[in-house]
DNA sequence: TCTGGGGTCCTAGGACCC
DNA sequence: TCTGGGGTCCTAGGACCC
């Protein structure tokens, strides 16, 4: 018999707005952006316009996230843009993790505004689960002046599903005897991991509410959905995930990555080099301050015609070495840019692993230990002098263009 | 002034081996 | 000489999440 557990899920509501919002409160501007019809946005003239976060009256008026900031116009003329701040962004997610560990050690960071965490076992402690996420509710608002949505489920799916429920700055429960009731009526679309694609295929089944997926025959399903889906979608229906809160430690990054929308369409293979030089710098160092190395470098485009293509390839040893990255994604670059004009680049590194495993060749040996040390001295240049301090000579005016 | 960015996971299909 | 088939590894691309 399987244990029953305990799990809490912490959503910040409307995150970017609302951190947006404090900051903006704490400098003294005079309006609560959170109450009025207000988006944050990217910025329209280099080309990433899109919606990022909405007010409550804004998303009341038909404002989605992701939509263009041109199309939320139209729907809201009067609606106020405020750029994003990511700094602000991952110190605020930075304290409400550290002040949501003080009740268990069990914590994931799901995503810059989420955490689940194993309650499991902690009656002694706080005896009251409800009690207790009310508590942290109100505290988290108190303290930083930002709400969250608190979800409570036997295991990790229905304490999401759960703090979705309704918003803002409310508790919810879904445990086992509460899905039928209050799970199963929801349109099936918005049940965690049925997106577009999936509803689609969902709704020509003629199938509408989680509830109805649930009590759908398996075989049928399985019919639809190839392999696992079918049975994932009847399991997470039905309220069942087994899957473990995964903390911190155990929680490693499968995979690092970069991609920036260009502020003009480029064709020029110079120009782009001088970008990946720039992109892979920054991920190289990611990778570094994570103390991880990757064995996979990939390439991705985005041409003028919102086409994608994207190549890949394995490395003979794991690296974290900026100029040896470099030299791979060139010849990514080069073997696989369709001289087409550009309007998104980027890179990605996967297969990460946290000790250098080297197949070591007898030449590479020194010339690695070489480039290990030229880096952290590279590396802790630019921690004290900034990161346009010190580069390569070829790319001396790479940065003069981003 | 149309269409962001950082992730995870899955699958089809090709190459290669026996 | 008439083209099987299982297993594994790898890449490209896509769905989904926030």
């Amino acid at each position: 018999m399987e244990k029953k557990r305990l799990i809490f899920h912490v959503d910040v509501n409307n995150a970017f707005l609302s951190w947006t919002a404090v900051a903006l409160l704490k400098k003294g501007y005079a309006i609560d952006i959170r109450n009025i019809c207000s988006i944050i946005g990217g910025d329209e003239n280099l080309r990433k316009g899109v919606v990022l976060a909405k007010s409550p009256i804004a998303k009341k008026l038909g404002i989605k996230t992701a939509e263009t900031i041109y199309s939320a116009r139209r729907k809201s003329p009067q609606v106020k843009v405020f750029p994003p701040d990511y700094n602000l962004y991952h110190e605020q997610s930075d304290l409400l993790y550290k002040y949501l560990s003080q009740f268990t050690p069990k914590i994931e960071r799901y995503s810059i505004d989420e955490c689940f965490l194993d309650m499991t076992g902690t009656s002694l402690l706080y005896a009251d689960p409800l009690k207790l996420a009310y508590k942290i509710k109100d505290e988290i608002k108190t303290k930083y002046g930002f709400t969250v949505n608190v979800g409570i489920g036997n295991n990790k799916l229905c304490a999401k599903m759960a703090s979705d429920f309704e918003k803002p700055d409310k508790v919810h429960t879904l445990f086992a005897e509460e899905i039928e009731s209050k799970l199963w009526p929801l349109p099936v679309g918005d049940l965690f991991m049925v997106g577009n694609q999936t509803a689609t295929i969902l709704h020509k089944m003629n199938i509408y509410t989680i509830g109805q997926l649930a009590n759908t025959d398996l075989v049928i399903l399985k019919k639809y959905f190839k392999n696992q889906l079918g049975d994932f979608l009847k399991r997470s229906a039905l309220g069942i995930d087994d899957s473990e809160v995964e903390s911190e430690s155990k929680n490693q990054n499968k995979c690092i990555s970069i991609s920036e929308t260009l502020p003009k369409d480029i064709a020029d293979s110079e120009e782009l080099k001088k970008i990946l030089y720039y992109q892979t710098e920054k991920v190289t160092r990611k990778l570094r301050r994570q103390k991880q190395y990757c064995l996979t470098v990939a390439i991705s485009f985005k041409n003028s015609n919102f086409e994608k293509y994207s190549h890949q390839q394995k490395l003979y040893n794991q690296t974290n070495v900026t100029e040896e990255i470099y030299r791979e994604v060139v010849k990514l670059f080069d073997h696989s840019w369709r001289h087409d004009s550009i309007r998104n680049i980027g890179i990605r590194l996967s297969d990460l692993v946290q000790i250098k495993e080297q197949q070591l060749s007898l030449f590479d040996k020194d010339v690695d230990k070489n480039n290990d040390k030229i880096q952290e001295v590279v590396d802790s240049i630019k921690d004290k002098y900034g990161p346009n301090s010190i580069y390569l000579g070829n790319f001396k005016n790479s940065t003069d263009k981003l």
